[in-house]
DNA sequence: TCAAAAGTGTTGGTATTACACCCATGT
DNA sequence: ACATGGGTGTAATACCAACACTTTTGA
């Protein structure tokens, strides 16, 4: 066991990712044997906190170790530390010893963090580690009780995304009205009328319409917009909802 | 240091308290003597966790432990887990010696929780504990880094009674439409028309009138409302908002 | 020419704001 | 009788929900 690590707080990072058409997890594949049988269990990209970061700093590390990325959206919505979380199952327990892993008591700090899946930029680094894009509508039964975790964390991300600009982070810099929409749709579980939804998006002034459509679709090519934190930022005293 | 408490995990409570004119948050007196002065820093009633308990029982723990009080509201809102957290003032980690407390590093789950001052059944027993209620609007710096804990449990309050029925926690069981304008008022920090809320709250099913009145008050005795929480879980699905 | 998604307005209903006076009680 | 907070309605405006057709492109 490191001595870098406080053996009893862990860091654990649901990582969104939207391709515009579905929302995603990305999961990571604890591979074991067990009673002589194989399994790839699905876990959340998480660690023990280290004696000398913050644990703001833990999930930065977990993220970028994972993807090379840094500087994305990461926000913390939880602490799970129930006394028997870690063991749902009887392969939990053996394979946290297999990992010589503190097996009696971690409390987690769970963050939740969003990205978008067109610019691929990232990926092929995600997929090497054994880490996948699982979409949230099917989701199996995740090792610990990493399936609370995610459940509350798309909880808060459904409640945040209502009132805080955060589908900009799960879309490309460009984007149509029609994909933000969809976006809504998927993370809210709802659909709504299109032309009520641009009339909303319009009173927002910090989705700036740019002169640029998109190329090579087979219909009507859509205008392209984009976020202005710039904007946000200026006139969000006024404290605008969101919500759609 | 005793040997059933986590040494790096703890939980801070911060119990907000109406009395129907102001929010105050209940805090304790840490006394010491430091270079020859004597110093009443106030800090959060907060405890390390055990190694056999949830956190969430670790929160009811501590507040059952000050108040005498079970089965109130609380809710977890956010984890503290900067290195530094413990180090503000250097009489912070004299006093954290002086207690046998590990001073390396501790994350702390923040809880808050809320609180109707006119019954005192409970508040004898807050003020043996060397605690006080200190009104929101009039904090002195705290130990530690709990002036931030206590800052983010404002902002979560502030968000959530907009939303859920939370006020009613901070009420007497019955209570009149100005006692709950009132609490919107000091909570939110602004104001409302009178007529306009009493509309708003007329449209909400589950503050019902109840036949009673006030007594004894000089002034024409307002009509008393309680909350029904059956009506508020049979009806919430069309999550209303109940922000005013 | 067809399929596919883009784009666009109106109407009826509902919620929000602003605003001023009389009432019931205790002292 | 007075001071104190309780209680009530209306009109103007803003917001929300429902709804169908034409346009532009690539294949």
């Amino acid at each position: 066991m490191d001595a870098n690590l406080i053996p009893n707080v862990s860091v654990d990072c649901v990582v969104f990712g939207f391709d515009l058409n579905t929302l995603n997890v990305l999961l990571v594949e604890r591979q074991m044997e067990f009673e002589g049988k194989a399994y790839h269990d699905l876990k959340l990209p998480g660690d023990l906190v280290r004696w000398d970061e913050d644990i703001d700093h833990a999930a930065s590390r977990i993220l970028y170790d994972l993807s090379g990325l840094k500087n994305i959206y990461l926000k913390q919505y939880h602490s799970f530390g129930a006394v028997n979380r870690l063991r749902g199952e009887v392969r939990d327990l053996v394979w946290l010893r297999s990992i010589d892993h503190p097996e009696e008591r971690v409390i987690t700090v769970a963050y939740f963090s969003l990205l978008n899946l067109t610019d691929n930029t990232s990926n092929q680094y995600i997929l090497q580690a054994n880490a996948r894009w699982i979409p949230v509508s099917s989701l199996p039964r995740l090792a610990f009780d990493h399936s609370d975790i995610v459940m509350k964390a798309l909880e808060n991300l459904r409640d945040d995304i209502k009132q805080k600009p955060l589908a900009f982070e799960l879309l490309p810099s460009k984007f149509t009205l029609s994909q933000l929409q969809k976006l809504y749709e998927v993370v809210i579980g709802t659909s709504y009328d299109k032309r009520n939804f641009r009339k909303k998006i319009n009173q927002v002034n910090y989705v700036v319409p740019i002169n640029e459509k998109q190329t090579n679709v087979p219909h009507k090519p859509a205008r392209l917009f984009m976020f202005s934190r710039d904007i946000y930022e200026k006139t969000r005293k006024d404290s605008f909802d969101f919500s759609v």
